[in-house]
DNA sequence: ATCCTGACCACAA
DNA sequence: GTTGTGGCCAGGA
């Protein structure tokens, strides 16, 4: 396993439940600002059987990246409601429930 | 080596 | 809301 793939599943199991974060600032809190594909490539090879919150992973916009109706898509909205957050027509109000809201557009806006 | 694709992102129309 | 453009880069063909 490369170094760089075990920052980006330690940034996602820091992810405190109730809240969320952007593909984005996720490779950024693993050292690889700009990667936000290296964390969805890497998402969509979680084993079943792995332990990581990848529910909490959403787009810089809010809304799931998962296909609408698929299977996943709808696991992942039941197991953000679980735990309190909100999940209004497959999207996630980030200034509510993100933790670093700002952090994507200070990586790579100015 | 090249070409294409993609659980991405921002910015400008 | 909608393109389109450019940036990122690992994997597969």
């Amino acid at each position: 396993m490369q170094d760089s793939h075990a920052r980006v599943y330690a940034a996602i199991a820091a992810i405190p439940p109730g809240r969320v974060a952007s593909y984005g600032a996720i490779a950024a809190r693993a050292g690889l600002p700009g990667r936000a594909r290296l964390v969805g490539r890497l998402l969509g090879e979680v084993p079943d059987g792995m332990e990581l919150p990848w529910f909490r992973v959403l787009r810089a916009s809010g809304e799931i990246a998962l296909p609408r109706g698929s299977r996943d898509f709808r696991e992942q909205v039941r197991r953000l409601r679980a735990e309190g957050v909100e999940v209004k027509n497959g999207r996630v109000a980030l200034s509510a429930f993100g933790l670093d809201a700002n952090l994507d557009r200070a990586l790579w806006g100015m």
